[in-house]
DNA sequence: TGCACTGTAGGGGATTCCCCTAGCGAAAAT
DNA sequence: ATTTTCGCTAGGGGAATCCCCTACAGTGCA
């Protein structure tokens, strides 16, 4: 190969989206678009394959959204950065979008300029995000550590649902907690839901995350 | 309380069996049964509620056997020792109940006296086995490492059944898992199966319990 | 004397799981 | 060179589980 060129793949699920960015990123000598992908995993499975410097992925591209995906690519050791693409403004995405990995974060009404810094930036192993937005860095980095936050939520929860939260990670399903705690499992479906609505973890998965960070979970 | 009595509760599905342990022991002067369950969740619940010096349980008790319902004391911190009582000989048993953390193991063919023996030994904070059962320990413990065992064990599968043991243990349904590898549903079922006829793994929560020992869940 | 919180549980449709069978291509063995 | 084995794929079908909603009793605080 004769480039030096920043290799790009594209992951958004509007193709028009696709093709407005390989326009844009087209028109720079020094990157290249590689691929193009219309869904979480598809972005996951191809940057694995062609290994770009950099993936620049839209937030709501499907059930799996990007903060999902861009946790598979860094799961999976691809060593691919992830740019960040959204129509929502920084307050909400910015730091989860971090927190999960990705390198850039750029709303959707930035300027092609922008856009072409931005990759840029994150292929040089940087991490970009606008001077607009530093100052949400600098307010919610005075980091509490998530993991003190978290066990503050658990520790909302009552004894029952503490017990069901537990079990449930463990790999417990409803009936099987019933039978351990002595309660129908209509009733463990009762706490999950209340579990849901205190600390919004629905899917199972949610819950081994959550356990896991307060090391709940012992072999 | 005026007592230096091994306190002890009786855990048998068999009201019978029951009533004999209970003739036995309470012809001792040094102990005395506080408590009975007919589960082995019962047995926990009532453990930890009494807090017993002894937990004379017997193996196959219901559907959460003893091994199961030993861990669980375990997990849950409550203090008693547990004594494992059945009519299977040693061989078959005894090294996983100790790994569960049973304090003792007795068959159930065993004399009146040695199950006192074994009562005393195991409230004293001592391991029970009859010494006919010591060679094996003496053969099973030039302990390969179970973790080491379980990772020889994990390296059989093949690439997809790692994958599938991974994402199931994190939580995945099935449907959730073939999105993410790309496949059918169905497909990440027969990985299941094939799962499940090489480590002998089916439920979902000894899944986690594998990936947690060998590290592959992280927070 | 309400009103919020906790523990309990059922109904019912949608989803998922579990066990079985089965095809196909590549690699290894005979 | 043909057979066997292995790994990946997938569907059928009944059983089990999950998810969302509603409901009610007891406790305690306002």
């Amino acid at each position: 190969m004769t480039d030096d060129l920043i290799r790009v793949i594209l992951a958004d699920d509007h193709s028009v989206v696709r093709a407005g960015l390989k326009a844009v990123l087209g028109a720079a000598k020094d990157m290249h678009v590689v691929g193009e992908a219309s869904s979480g995993p598809e972005a996951v499975a191809l940057a694995e394959r062609l290994k770009p410097h950099v993936v620049v992925m839209d937030l709501s591209i499907g059930e799996v959204d990007g903060g999902e995906a861009t946790k598979m690519l860094i799961e999976k050791g691809i060593p691919s950065r992830v740019l960040i693409l959204t129509m929502h403004p920084e307050e909400e995405y910015l730091v989860p979008m971090l927190e999960a990995g990705a390198s850039g974060f750029l709303p959707k009404t930035a300027a092609d300029r922008e856009l072409l810094e931005a990759v840029r930036t994150v292929a040089r192993g940087d991490v970009y995000v606008r001077a607009e937005a530093a100052r949400i860095l600098a307010k919610g980095y005075q980091r509490k550590d998530p993991m003190h936050e978290d066990r503050t939520r658990y520790e909302k929860l009552t004894e029952r649902e503490r017990d069901v939260l537990r079990y449930t990670a463990q790999g417990f399903s409803a009936p099987e907690i019933g039978e351990r705690l002595f309660i129908s499992p209509k009733t463990v479906d009762t706490y999950k839901q209340r579990i849901q609505d205190k600390l919004g973890l629905s899917h199972r998965h949610e819950y081994v995350q959550f356990a896991l960070r307060l090391g709940l979970l012992h072999a």
